[in-house]
RNA sequence: CGGGGUGUAGCGCAGCCUGGUAGCGCGCCUGCUUUGGGAGCAGGAUGCCGGAGGUUCAAAUCCUCUCACCCCGACCA
């Protein structure tokens, strides 16, 4: 008698992610702010496991964090022209400040290239403040148009890593580690299969020298930028004058970096992963484990399953499991579904007949799959299950994301293949091409509402060809599909 | 910014055309019975009908203005 149902993804994609977050308590609209969300507890815990990932690798790699002002003056924006060109659209300014009109504007940050950029002027001054390894986790804003939960809001979560080197070498070198960092993130922690490649001058950074990405299949075949990392070069170090004298006593502009990832991240885990039923979530990024619901009829009975369950619970926490006991006043049924609607990898039945037994009833939420088991072995299994589902739904995504991807060798074919796929239907691609980049080549893929998303750094698609559209000869196939 | 839509109980909605002082489902509270896939029965609470003005004996309902949000297009991690 399911009352509160999801909308199955066969018929409307776009609702079903709405209800996913609805149901799996992650996230609502904040209604009374235009385009901005709230998470609620059990999303921004998913969001916790995704920075402490995060922040682990990024202290490995060297970084430090630090903390910039959200409020930046609008000067500064305009000191790199193509930066300013490609953000001005969607600033929020503050104009009035303690009930003044304010002498000079205040941005609030998209994100925090510039103003970062006048306190490295400060910092470095020699070729031995470098490199200078920065992380910042924090809020930016961008007034977008059109919103999507996690995927799009005009107020969002990330994280920005900005660094100054003394080569370019070195710079590049930085951009690919990070982009690496997040790749084995994406892939290894929430099983999320992504292609590392670099963006096309119209999807470069505002500013950027090249932008290097990790991209992501939906399950509508959609494409997600789900993390992008900067080769500046001395663009911002020349808009700042961020200069340091080398060995050699010369002055010299740096060479920076800048790489982000978002609470975008978890708009991809929900629409790499989760069904009809709900959420599921991969065991590394889930911030319960085992959900464990008692079932009982008598008082004795309830007795003997809670200690049950208390049992089964204080082992899994043994071995290292995060384990919730669910005692709520609810039928075991309501508790089921509630747990499954928030993606917990395994759910534990403790009732009368299994304390008879001894057992308990493991169910695994990814592929449904029960097993009962003698109580003393549930948290040595479970610890099992957390592997294998980990390994399930990776590779279950990369299968997909292999089934959806095509090679097309003319414009017509590339049409043809992304023809009435849309986010709600569902269809999309990921179709290889040879695409030059340029305006003209941009501009046709646009018509058909698709994009250029990234040329993959490792060619897996036979090596160049002429542009289906111009005729240039271009190295290497580029990914063409529609995106969020 | 263009086109469309919606504001009525915590949520989802009906009522509006044809004015007469607000209702349904879910949820919530209390009690009893239940509990292996969203429990049942009984009782109960909850509204400045988005805001302002007007017409009228009387406005959720008619008129004017306004605000907010949502959807569709052009920009985007």
């Amino acid at each position: 008698m399911g009352k509160k149902k999801i909308t199955p993804r066969e018929q409307d994609y776009a609702a079903w992610y709405q209800d996913v977050i609805r149901y799996g308590d992650l996230a609502e609209p904040a209604e009374v702010v235009k385009g901005c969300m709230v998470i609620k507890p059990h999303g921004y815990a998913i969001w916790e496991k995704i920075q402490a990932g995060l922040d682990k690798r990024f202290k490995e790699t060297g970084h430090k964090n630090a903390y910039f002002p959200i409020f930046i003056p609008e000067s500064f924006l305009k000191k790199e022209a193509e930066h300013v060109e490609g953000f001005s659209p969607e600033l929020a300014v503050v104009t009035i400040g303690g009930g003044k009109e304010l002498e000079e504007r205040y941005v609030i940050r998209p994100t925090s290239e510039t103003i970062i950029g006048h306190f490295f002027a400060k910092w470095i001054q020699s070729w031995r403040d470098l490199p200078l390894l920065i992380n910042q986790w924090a809020n930016v804003v961008r007034w977008e148009l059109r919103t999507r939960m996690f995927l799009r809001t005009s107020e969002f979560l990330w994280q920005e890593g900005h660094t100054a080197h003394a080569t370019h070498e070195e710079a590049l070198e930085e951009t690919l580690r990070m982009l690496e960092v997040y790749a084995e993130f994406a892939e290894g922690s929430m099983a999320m299969p992504v292609i590392r490649g670099v963006k096309t001058s119209a999807e470069k950074f505002a500013g950027a020298h090249k932008s290097y990405c990790i991209e992501a299949m939906m399950q509508n075949g959609y494409a997600l930028q789900a993390g992008t990392s900067h080769d500046l070069g001395q663009n911002f170090g020349k808009a700042f004058d961020v200069k340091f004298q080398n060995a050699e006593k010369q002055l010299d502009y740096v060479w920076q970096t800048s790489w982000g990832v978002s609470t975008r991240l978890v708009g991809g885990l929900i629409m790499t992963h989760s069904d009809d039923n709900g959420l599921v979530l991969p065991p590394k990024l889930a911030p319960v484990h085992l959900a464990i619901v008692p079932i009982w009829r008598s008082d004795d009975q309830r007795a003997a399953t809670l200690e049950a369950a208390e049992r089964v619970a204080s082992g899994a926490r043994d071995a290292g499991l995060s384990v919730e006991v669910d005692l709520r006043d609810q039928s075991p049924g309501a508790k089921f579904f509630h747990w499954e609607q928030r993606g917990v990898p395994v759910r534990v039945e403790i009732g009368p007949r299994d304390v008879e037994a001894g057992t308990a009833v493991a169910k695994r939420r990814d592929t449904g799959d029960k097993e009962t088991l003698p109580l003393d072995k549930i948290a040595p299994r479970a610890v099992e299950l957390m592997d294998e589902i980990q390994r399930g739904l990776f590779a279950a995504a990369q299968q997909r994301m292999q089934d959806n991807t095509i090679v097309a060798d003319s414009f017509d074919e590339v049409r043809a293949a992304l023809k009435g796929a849309t986010a709600e239907r569902g269809g999309g691609k990921f179709v290889m091409a040879h695409i030059a980049d340029d305006p003209e080549a941009d501009q046709k893929i646009r018509s058909i509402k698709a994009t250029v998303r990234c040329v993959p750094l490792e060619d897996k698609h036979g090596g160049g060809g002429k542009c289906i559209v111009t005729g240039k000869d271009v190295p290497a196939r580029s990914i063409i599909a529609k995106a969020y």
